[in-house]
Order: structure tokens, then C-alpha cells, then sequence
RNA sequence: UGGGGUAUGGUGCAAUGGUAGCACACCGGCCUUUGGAGCCGUGGAUUGAGGUUCGAAUCCUUGUACCCCAGCCA
């Protein structure tokens, strides 16, 4: 990738930046999440951004944990962030940071401020704190401890941190402007007491620092140059600049982008974080669920979703994705990549007439006609098959090419054969085509006739039993979190489990995350759950159906 | 009604005063031992109104719409 030719309008102003050389020409970015939750598609264009931001200008991306919030943030969380950003395929080298790392010069740097006369300790209550801070429309008022002395502040400020006061009791104020049109400059708080156990420093500290004070302060102690965010931070912006002004340290560049939206999910943590809690799906990696976990359980690739990133862009508009572009992605991406293999998800029997009982033919099947390198396979052929119970109609409609009464079709891989017959049970259902097969055939096109339709199909006798669980999307409306009852829009059939599926013997020790295609069918990928005997798969992404299409189209 | 931000085909992103382009989606065709993949093609957009200019998506004026902000969350 070429380094310096901007493609968005972040990497446009990094380079013009460059170009004055400002910065002393570093790129320094880093991607900060809050351990509270699983990683999403949402973090993924963020990481992306980061890293390929950083990359792309020859610098480094730091991982720093946000983590000044002891109550809701744990270690497992920390981990699985680490997991999903490896295999998303970036790399932090030595640079995994925690902003609990910062908490003593945080300290010292308040201690400053407090000494200038830009902070103060606040006795308000949290619902005095809301009154004074007035409306959107109206200024705010001053706090009645708003000017105390400085050292009454010191003192009150380093008890606070001794433990000496209840939670709630008090806090550390900025002073700033009580009637500022921005609220984020109304004397923010600083620091909060809260007598919680962190997952990192333990007890060590009972006062905790803000976001925004931490954020801005962290990224100065590790010499970031860009601070990339989220549009809802522009506001936090003055406040950002003006706690490094009055420190006089590092200054880095804050710049903020559109957040990822995506048709037909939802992305909120809160949102997440109940479908898991009320059993609506079967945790954070179920395969329906747009963490990176529950995608990677899905069968999407990193090199899928990142080239997503890429193609969605960077840029300050809101936007909604459809979901369209990412299956896009994956498809283009398995397509190179995943092995094809014969399954028949609903089975339908089929007995060849002519060919003689107990004769095994190893058929030679290609297992990827996009790469070569992938090689061939046996698939065995024998008298009794089983072939999908869509691929055969008694009344077939125009334009359907597959078997029906009278008709050739062949089977893929193997011959063409010729339904001559069915076979019923007492209600009428069908329980087994009858067909003869023309041995001049095999692997070769008839010259005396055109057969159009090929099928798939896997040996009764050598077919592995297998679960395949078809997943549609947790929602059908594009944006299911429009209105407050987005929990009734949830799709009742976004999972349909298909116990009794055959699939081909090549897969009987197959491993899980392993991606195949399913000829005819779509992506599918081997679940965690799988095992040699019991094997199963996810369904990752249909193929494109045309003949779907036609059929809805005579609807 | 305070502050901040954003408006380009259905969706997303470009065009930085000089032919509005790309991708996905859609529709049509070709090809096909996956009705897959691939290939070719059609249609469709500058938020409204004024203005500046030889020329405006881009500059100016003025509307309109949408998003974010009143946590001791991040």
C-alpha cells in the first residue's frame, strides 16, 4: 500500500501535518477500548482505522485500556479484547498500556491544577451537581465550594484519596465556565470516590479518575500524536485541549469519525449485553451476534472484515451500512479460499437402476476450480444416493432444470442420469426416485444432447451424518433499534437447526473454523462444538440463489 | 429555544472552481459439469431558494432536515 496517498480525510490532514512537520513527522495512534465487553464489527472499522492509519505512515499503534472504571470492568474482558485484535490480524508489539498504569501522575497532575487554581474539591451531591450544571438552553451556576483555598483543596484532594470520605461524598472539579454553551465545560468532574476493587491496581486507589480526564493525559504520557474517535466526542474536544494547555504537556491531535452502523443488528453494548443476559441468543459468540467473536464462530474471515473496513471508508457522516456489503466481502473472500465438498441438507433417496449393487466408483472431485493449488479429492459413487429434496419436483414449473419425471440431469462430478420412476408411501409422499444411469457419461459431456442442470449428492452408504445450523439475520427490518420494542422485531427463524444432514466422508475429521463451500448451498464452517462422529456446521453465507430469485419473482 | 456536527443515486465513499466517478445493491444479457464464481451492459444522485463566476457539488447569503451533548459511564 502506498504510504502517504491519502484515502480519507483523516489521512489527508496526517499528511499535510507530515508535510509541515509537525509532530516531528511521528504517527502515533492508539486504539483505546474500555474492558466492559466484547470487541463488534463496530470496533473492528476502529481498529482499523488505528492500526491502518498507523501503518500506513510508518508509525505504531498503541492498545491502552481504558480502564477507570473499577465497577464494571473485569480481566476476562481484557483477554478476549487482546484475542480479537490478533486475530483481526493487528499487532501491538510492546505497546499494550493501561490507563491504570497513570493513575499516580494522573494524581500529580491534579495536584497541579489544584494549585494553579483550576480545580476544586466539590462537597455537592451528584443531583446538586445536575441542578447547578443548568439546562441546554441555560447557564449553570457556580458551586457554593467553587472557590475555596488551595489548600484547603489540597488538603480535602489528598484525604479524598486517603479514603477518608464515604462514595459520592465529594469530587474534583476542573474550573472552567459554569455558563459555557459546550456542558463538557461546566467544571467537569475529575475524579469520582469509589471504594471498588480494580481488576488491575486492586485497593490501591478509592478515587478514580474520568474519562476525560484520563483519556486526553493518557494519550500525552505515551506520546500519541492522533487521537482517532468517535463523532459524539467533538464536544469533549475543548475540554481534551484544554486540560493539556493548562498542564503544558504533549499535546495530541484529537480527530473524530463516523461510528459503523449496520443494517439488520443491533450494536449498542447495552443492547448486546441483554440479548446475551435473556438468553435470546446463546451468548456473546453466538454465530447470529456481530461481536467479532460470534462472527468468528460464524465462519467470517479477518481478511472479510477488514477488507470491509476498507470499503466502507472513514468519513463524519452518519451512516448505515447494509449488510449486503459485508456478506459481499466474505463471499469474495471464501470464494478464493474455502474448499469445496458435497452436503445434502434434506435428503431424498435416489436409486440408480442400472448400476450394479455393491460397486463402489472413487470419483476424482476438484476441490476449488478457483485455485489449482487446492487439489482434487475421491468422493465414492454408488447405487443409492442421497440428493437434496429441492433438487426434484413431480410437476416441475418452466425454467427448473433439475430432475422431475422424464428429465436428465447430472450429477456433479459423476454421470448424467435419468429419473424414471417414483416412489410413494401411503400418504402420497415421495420416498425414492428411481433413475438409470448412461455410463458413457462419466466426467464428460454428451455430444447428442444438452443436460443443463447438475446436482449435488454424497453416496448413501458413505455419508457422514452431520448437525447444519442455518442462521438468518436476529432481525429483519434494516434498522431494528428505531423504536423502543426493537426486542419484538427480533426474527423468530433466525436460527433453523438441521439435524439429519449428509455430507460427504472427506469430511470426517474435519476441524472446527475450518470454512468449506458447500456446493449449490453456501459457506459453511465447522462449529467449536463439532467433533469427529458428531459433526457440525454454521452456516456462514448462502450462495447467491438465481434460481430463488426466479421463483420469488413469479410469486 | 444553547453548543457541536452532517447533508452527493437505494447504501457507502470520491470529485478540493473545469465532462459528477467508484463499490455494494438493483435490473438486463453472456458464459457455466456449482442456477455458484466470472464477464458485459442499463437505469438512477449534488437538501431548498437566491447570489458570485465564462463555468459551482465545491465560493457567498438564507432556509430546511438529520445526528450528538444536561453520568460522580466511556
Amino acid at each position: 500500500m502506498n504510504s502517504t496517498e491519502p484515502q480519507d480525510f483523516i489521512r489527508e490532514r496526517i499528511a499535510e501535518d507530515l508535510q509541515n512537520g509537525r509532530f516531528g513527522g511521528k504517527v502515533i495512534t492508539r486504539f483505546p477500548p474500555e474492558p466492559n465487553g466484547y470487541l463488534h464489527i463496530g470496533h473492528a472499522k476502529a481498529i482499523s482505522a488505528d492500526f491502518g492509519i498507523a501503518r500506513d505512515f510508518g508509525g505504531h499503534c498503541n492498545l491502552r485500556f481504558d480502564d477507570t472504571n473499577p465497577t464494571k470492568e473485569e480481566q476476562e474482558y481484557v483477554d478476549m479484547i487482546e484475542h480479537d485484535i490478533r486475530w483481526l490480524g493487528y499487532d501491538w508489539g510492546d505497546n499494550l498500556f493501561f490507563a491504570s498504569d497513570y493513575f499516580e501522575q494522573l494524581y500529580q497532575w491534579a495536584v497541579q491544577l489544584i494549585k494553579d487554581g483550576k480545580a476544586y474539591v466539590d462537597d455537592l451531591s451528584a443531583d446538586e451537581i445536575r441542578e447547578y450544571r443548568g439546562t441546554l438552553t441555560e447557564p449553570g451556576r457556580e458551586s457554593p465550594y467553587r472557590n475555596r483555598s488551595v489548600e484547603e483543596n489540597l488538603d480535602l484532594f489528598a484525604r479524598m484519596r486517603a479514603g477518608e470520605f464515604p462514595d459520592g461524598s465529594r469530587v474534583l472539579r476542573a474550573k472552567i465556565d459554569m455558563a459555557s454553551g459546550n456542558l463538557n465545560l461546566r467544571d467537569p468532574v475529575m475524579y469520582r470516590i469509589r471504594h471498588a476493587t480494580h481488576h488491575r491496581t486492586g485497593d490501591a486507589w478509592c478515587i478514580y479518575p474520568m474519562y476525560d480526564w484520563a483519556h486526553g493525559q493518557s494519550d500525552s504520557i505515551e506520546g500519541v500524536t492522533y487521537s482517532l474517535c468517535s463523532m459524539e466526542y467533538e464536544d469533549h474536544r475543548p475540554l481534551y485541549d484544554w486540560f493539556c494547555d493548562q498542564l503544558g504537556i504533549h499535546h495530541p491531535q484529537q480527530i473524530e469519525f463516523a461510528r459503523l452502523n449496520l443494517t439488520n443488528t443491533v450494536m449498542s453494548k447495552r443492547k448486546l449485553l441483554q440479548l446475551v443476559n435473556e438468553g435470546i441468543v446463546a451468548g456473546w459468540d453466538d454465530p447470529r451476534m456481530p461481536t467479532l467473536s460470534g462472527l468468528r464462530r460464524r465462519g467470517y474471515t479477518p481478511e472479510a472484515i477488514r477488507d470491509f473496513c476498507d470499503r466502507v471508508g472513514l468519513a463524519k457522516k452518519q451512516n448505515l451500512i447494509e449488510l449486503a456489503l459485508l456478506e459481499h466481502c466474505l463471499r469474495e473472500d471464501l470464494n478464493k479460499r474455502a474448499r469445496r465438498v458435497m452436503a445434502v441438507l434434506r435428503p431424498l433417496k435416489v436409486m440408480i437402476e442400472n448400476y450394479p449393487a455393491g460397486q463402489v466408483e472413487e470419483l476424482d472431485a476438484v476441490n476449488n476450480p478457483e485455485d489449482d493449488a487446492q487439489g482434487t479429492r475421491k468422493a465414492p459413487f454408488t447405487r443409492e444416493l442421497w440428493i437434496e429434496q429441492s433438487d426434484f419436483m413431480e410437476n416441475p414449473p418452466k425454467k427448473f432444470f433439475r430432475l422431475s419425471p422424464g428429465t436428465e440431469v447430472r450429477l456433479r462430478w459423476a454421470y448424467i442420469i435419468k429419473c424414471v420412476g417414483v416412489d410413494k408411501d401411503a400418504e402420497g409422499n415421495v420416498t425414492q426416485i428411481r433413475c438409470t444411469y448412461d455410463p458413457a457419461t462419466r466426467g464428460a459431456q454428451p455430444t447428442d444432447r444438452k443436460v443443463k442442470g447438475t446436482l449435488h449428492w454424497v453416496s448413501a452408504q458413505h455419508a457422514l451424518p452431520a448437525e447444519i445450523r442455518l442462521y438468518d439475520t436476529l432481525f429483519l427490518a434494516p434498522k431494528p433499534d428505531e423504536d423502543e420494542n426493537w426486542k419484538q422485531k427480533i426474527n423468530p427463524n433466525s436460527l433453523e437447526v438441521v439435524k439429519h444432514a449428509y455430507v460427504e466422508p472427506s469430511l470426517a475429521e474435519t476441524q472446527p473454523l475450518t470454512h468449506y463451500q458447500f456446493e449449490r448451498t453456501g459457506y459453511f464452517t465447522v462449529d467449536p462444538d463439532s467433533k469427529p462422529g458428531a459433526l457440525v456446521f454454521n452456516r456462514t453465507v448462502s450462495l447467491k440463489d438465481a434460481w430463488g430469485k426466479i421463483e420469488k419473482q413469479a410469486e
